[in-house]
DNA sequence: CCAAATGTGTTGGATATACAACATATCTCT
DNA sequence: AGAGATATGTTGTATATCCAACACATTTGG
């Protein structure tokens, strides 16, 4: 699928104020980061940053997308069934991705960050469904697919208060009850 | 000194295409370097080049220059005295550039390569010069620095030839015999 | 030798980015 | 509390970069 070609600049633009989000992120809360800190690192202007985002929460949805985007490295499941495999995968990845943002301690924005990997499983679980069930309407399948994200991410978010298993081991003990018409094993 | 400041997305392509360029260098002889291959690595427009240069020969030259600039570190010599010190470690630093190059097979431009050699040793013998005759009019102060550095670079091809001891040793051979009113040691 | 492919150099118009200026908001320090 | 410093968000204008198109030059392969 090819799809329209992004100008360079774009691509190169967005790529240095993303950098430069991700660096400072690793030095400060985000609530200490402003535009200034990042278009000083980038070496842009200002108007140029508010060409490409509304602000500085548009910067921060769009980088942990990407960021975890990349952590789920959501090519590896463009080929996978959906089966107990394919779920520890998928598990082990959010969980490393959170603990990634506590190192981070982005506090006070987990709202989002559920949003945004709720959103990506979501994405993830419908193109399995998907082929899975070519002949089935797309609107069918998102309540499936949205029940397994919010639930995988519930998951997550439990195992994350209690962490006495490592998290393969949690995951895998609620994989035989998802089996029979939506799980394959 | 405060300059004019650089625009910089100009900052930002020339260092594109100065790192492609280098990058390519160290893959191709020079000639089989395309204007095609430098805006492909660089990921550039071609009309872009032509903004910045006027061909690939010239920025073989402003590339060649920066190259040796960075070698010769030349801010290290802006509080230098022209001296024995002085001339061991610009002879060394032209060796060493000479040295890099061969590993890039830049045959058949040696002259261009003598030529931007050369012209950047005439600037730190003339700031030199200037700096330990105040008075003196820098006109005058010219056919010296030239002296210099045609007889730097001169003893530095010779060197090359018959690389027998080091380019210390060499070039303190020849120390004793510019002392005197030009040289202080 | 020659056709086809590839590369070069240029140009006009479009778009992305820079700058300076401005009004307003927020933060810091006394 | 308030003055001063700093940051934000916006806008009109200028400049750098992109694109497509073109004519011509050079290289490649049969």
């Amino acid at each position: 699928m090819t799809q329209p070609k992004t100008d360079p600049r774009i691509l190169r633009t967005r790529k240095l104020i993303m950098d430069s989000f991700i660096a400072l992120s690793s030095k400060k809360e985000f609530k200490d980061i402003t535009i200034k800190d990042i278009t000083s690192e980038a070496m842009i202007n200002r108007a140029t940053f508010y060409y490409h985002f509304e602000d500085i929460y548009d910067l921060l949805d769009k980088a942990l997308s990407e960021v975890l985007f990349i952590n789920l490295n959501c090519q590896t499941y463009e080929d996978s069934d959906l089966n107990e495999e394919t779920l520890v995968n998928l598990f082990k990845a959010i969980t490393d991705f959170q603990l990634s943002l506590s190192n981070r301690c982005h506090r006070g924005y987990e709202d989002t960050i559920a949003r945004i990997i709720r959103d990506q499983l979501e994405v993830i679980f419908l193109r399995m469904l998907e082929r899975e069930r070519p002949k089935v309407d797309i609107e069918q399948l998102k309540v499936p697919a949205t029940m397994l994200s919010w639930g995988l991410y519930g998951a997550s978010v439990e195992w994350g208060r209690n962490q006495s298993v490592t998290p393969e081991k949690y995951i895998k003990s609620v994989g035989p009850f998802l089996q029979g018409g939506l799980v394959r094993s």
